[in-house]
DNA sequence: TTTGTATTCAACTAAGTGGTTGACAAGCCC
DNA sequence: GGGCTTGTCAACCACTTAGTTGAATACAAA
């Protein structure tokens, strides 16, 4: 569950410039033109880097005469978080248990040629 | 520093398939055949997405005769949940401290318009 | 050596992405 | 209202990506 909700996270920090504006707006809520300017590209093609963002849960808007303030969503990290900790804790107990999971297996089985996982 | 290795990290992880390889090599290596089964693409198509983790830094490869193994490397993990946390941890902290931030602002300055980041 | 298995390389295609420019809507301020 | 600012929409372009098929490489086993 929320398969593709993780995969439009990731791809949406995996562009420099949209994490640039994560970064900035873990600072404080900017507009389009404020979040803009750092970078050498057109307002437009931030407005479509935030609907990425927005898209994927990342950051919400909300209105202010013309502006349109954005705001980080700080909660969407946590899935992220959480998929990413599940698989590292699994690969470093496997790793802590290589050496005593190959000394059982040379002796019970034959010595190790196609691996453990079939 | 390491900006887009991170890119590349999280953009490895943007795709369901990739994260299932993850997911496997968690429990144990695997080669590309074994890798691909569970999946309706081609072996080719698998070995490129090893190729994406590989160039990532989240998998390497060993040598086994034909076989070339693929283990997953949990250091590069830790590059993202840094990141992650890092910006989190503001946000929550600037969340946190909203309200007094606030009331001092509209005690001292103008009723809040531009809001706080310039 | 021939056959079979595991893997990659090469060329191609369809779809997606990040960027552009130009036009337009929404709203303040004079 | 007229002008300025903020932001989005639409069409377009260059490049990348995920997939395909077909041929080639590397090695084991017969």
């Amino acid at each position: 569950m929320a398969e593709d909700e993780l995969s439009k996270v990731f791809a949406a920090l995996a562009d420099p410039t949209r994490r640039g504006i994560v970064a900035r707006l873990a600072v404080g809520d900017a507009g389009v033109v404020e979040l803009a300017e750092p970078y050498d590209v057109s307002v437009q093609a931030v407005s479509k880097h935030l609907k990425v963002l927005e898209d994927a849960g990342l950051v919400s808007r909300s209105r202010d005469a013309q502006r349109r303030p954005c705001h980080l969503e700080a909660e969407v990290f946590d899935l992220m978080t959480k998929w990413i900790e599940r698989y590292r804790r699994e690969a470093e107990e496997r790793f802590s248990r290589l050496d005593a999971v190959l000394a059982e297996m040379e002796s019970e089985e034959e010595p190790q040629k196609k691996g453990a996982a079939s």
